[in-house]
DNA sequence: GTCTATACAAGGATAGAC
DNA sequence: GTCTATCCTTGTATAGAC
């Protein structure tokens, strides 16, 4: 491991534990046994540093998040279980997600950018999902609101579970908002879609 | 107008404008004419002056979210317009309100009581359409889904609208949001609500 | 290339003078 | 009620040791 590596893996823990705005260079270092300048050796500022970890989720989640043909509604809500369990492992980039859009020109310029990607990719999936029977949704606006209440949730679960259900366990988290999501696609499931539902259902409550 | 008057007035608007966090209490001071030190005569800390401008949006809002059994689709979509338009007054709080929650003790000890009843107030104004006729819900579970959906739009709205739609003004923003609460509700909506939802789209696009 | 010592500006907080 | 002076902590910049 690296001296970068090893900077990196103990900022996203204290960061996750604590706030990446509650958590001083000074205090990493002292935890790291090494002065603050080394530190700033290795990422010049505390943006730099944060937006390193910002491109780790990143790249972890684009490797989840990718158009399919032949996608299912098991595989999609799969898909979505694992790209949870990545936020919930970077969750202090989420839970500080709307300062670091304002503050972090880097992140916030990837943002623009992958953003609008990770909707497209969601579309089309959604629509792969209309093609091949799982969904019936008759208009384009319904697309539209589906993609857009998805990234919404998406984006502010953890949020939202940090304020409202700090209590519940991670799992039983993201259970909740799985199952929110769930309710939303089963508007507009098929019978097909429904039996996958439910077999998911199944699964993530562990019977 | 008092001075504790001026400072909340002043702080509110560059709050909103620059973020709370960006903000220090010299600028804040050089801007009102005063010293720093006179600020924190009248709030002792930064989060005291916080809490002061989270209690008067908390007051604003607890006026307009109060349990009516007599309510139609349309006043339930003009008290959450009207929310909407107190949240933009206050945007600073909510576009922190993660953070807030976490520091500001005064806040999250509040939001702890107020949060849950105004979930409360949601949900059984949502039952009061159920009951007259507004909506057809079978299952108290389609109940719960409604109301969790809708308060976490409600809450991350502002949050979502600065970070990816920050290019549409504030009432393009706020009849988004409202279209999307729109969508969810007309799946349970019969025909008296899909009526009233239609004239209440009309009124926000402004025809 | 790696790491350290030190200095600086800006933030909020506090004690006490008038 | 208002203000001065001071303190401590933050992130950052720089010069230099090995």
């Amino acid at each position: 491991m690296t001296t970068k590596e090893k900077i990196l893996s103990k900022a996203l823990e204290m960061f996750n534990d604590r706030g990446i705005e509650y958590v001083g260079l000074r205090e990493l270092a002292a935890i790291l046994d090494m002065r603050v300048s080394n530190i700033t050796y290795y990422f010049p500022t505390k943006d730099d540093l944060v937006n390193q970890l910002s491109l780790d989720l990143n790249k972890l989640n684009s490797e989840l998040v990718i158009a399919n043909e032949h996608i299912t509604v098991l595989t999609f809500l799969e898909m979505l279980n694992s790209v949870f369990a990545n936020h919930v492992k970077y969750r202090c980039l989420l839970l500080s997600f709307v300062h670091l859009m304002e503050q972090n020109k880097a992140i916030s310029a990837r943002y623009q950018k992958t953003g609008k990607d990770r909707n497209s990719v969601m579309k089309s999936n959604i629509k792969a999902l209309t093609k091949s029977g799982y969904l019936k949704i008759k208009d384009e606006k319904d697309i539209d609101f589906l993609t857009s209440t998805l990234s919404l949730i998406i984006r502010f679960w953890i949020s939202e579970a940090a304020v409202s259900h700090s209590r519940m366990g991670v799992q039983e988290q993201i259970s909740h908002y799985l199952s929110m999501i769930m309710k939303l696609m089963s508007t507009y499931a098929t019978p097909k879609a429904k039996k996958e539902l439910e077999m998911f259902e199944e699964k993530i409550y562990g019977f």
